[in-house]
DNA sequence: GTCTATAAATTGATAGAC
DNA sequence: GTCTATCAATTTATAGAC
């Protein structure tokens, strides 16, 4: 989709449907014709996103093993931010859009259900501040210039590498 | 500043000087007569970040002792950070804020040169993405709603523990 | 310094021809 | 399906009275 790439550039509030159409060559009619709403385009644009997060929670959760149940599930998130670099920095970047998300209930759910099961049972707050800079790190590091030339394997290892270090089991 | 809450919640695109003015109870025109530009409104709700940072790298650049070097610069960070959560997300949030923070060439300067210290030389890939991971961690974390409820104290130990794990020197 | 009023441009969104 | 034309609302920003 075009619109993630100006997404990514200029925040999605401060991308006009106008300059969507433009970059796509067409009218902003044109657009509309496809999508009710700007907020239907912007579901549309994290909506694969959503669903590989389902499917990741849904392989996660009945693991039993706590250690086994953290490592897939760090692995899954990685390979979200892997192959959607510009994504996740959308989804975490501007307050607007974490607003709009938010009242997706579908989405709100999965992030709490990701959340939880990195917290565990009864987290400290120290285990809270570690989720936290994971979570923002884990996101934002998709489209930080500084690695944007590392190949996506070496990235890849990378970032497994600092989660595991964040998150460490007590 | 009254703005700086606005920015928050909304962004930096999302927030008119309309809502600001209202949030004030002044007239739209009043705010204008303070700052020119929406720009140069911004541009001074981070000024007193930036001179801050300032202070910092000017005391941790002439350190010559690595270690000691990053300690100092890890501690202000995170102060930084403690002494205006609300500031730093906005400041690495909004993608356009970034665009525009970055046309101010002193900000530009002084961002390089955190990274610069952070990174060390001859940085790594696997130091290049600790580092990415760490600021952006330690940025998004100040106004994460799941720490919102720490003490200032208990939350600047907890970041400082979690950069030291995520940075520690090979 | 603060206000009302307004300008000029842009926004999200719609109507209707082809 | 794509276009031109247009709507009402909102945006940044300015002019000028008090």
């Amino acid at each position: 989709m075009t619109a993630l790439a100006l997404f990514a550039e200029n925040g999605v509030h401060g991308t006009s449907l106008q300059q969507i159409a433009d970059r796509l060559g067409v009218a902003k009619a044109t657009v509309y014709h496809q999508f009710a709403t700007k907020d239907a385009l912007i579901e549309a644009v994290v909506q694969p996103a959503v669903e590989s997060l389902g499917v990741l929670l849904a392989a996660a959760e009945p693991i039993t093993d706590r250690g086994e149940q953290v490592e897939v599930l760090l692995n899954g998130l990685v390979d979200l931010v892997i192959n959607g670099r510009e994504l996740s920095a959308v989804t975490h970047g501007d307050p607007g859009v974490a607003a709009l998300l938010g009242s997706n209930p579908i989405l709100r759910g999965h992030g709490e259900r990701v959340l939880g099961l990195l917290l565990g049972p009864d987290p400290s707050p120290s285990r809270r501040v570690a989720v936290s800079m994971f979570n923002a790190g884990l996101m934002l590091s998709g489209t930080d210039p500084m690695v944007a030339g590392l190949p996506d394997e070496d990235l890849r290892q990378e970032l497994l590498a600092g989660a595991r270090r964040l998150l460490a089991e007590d």
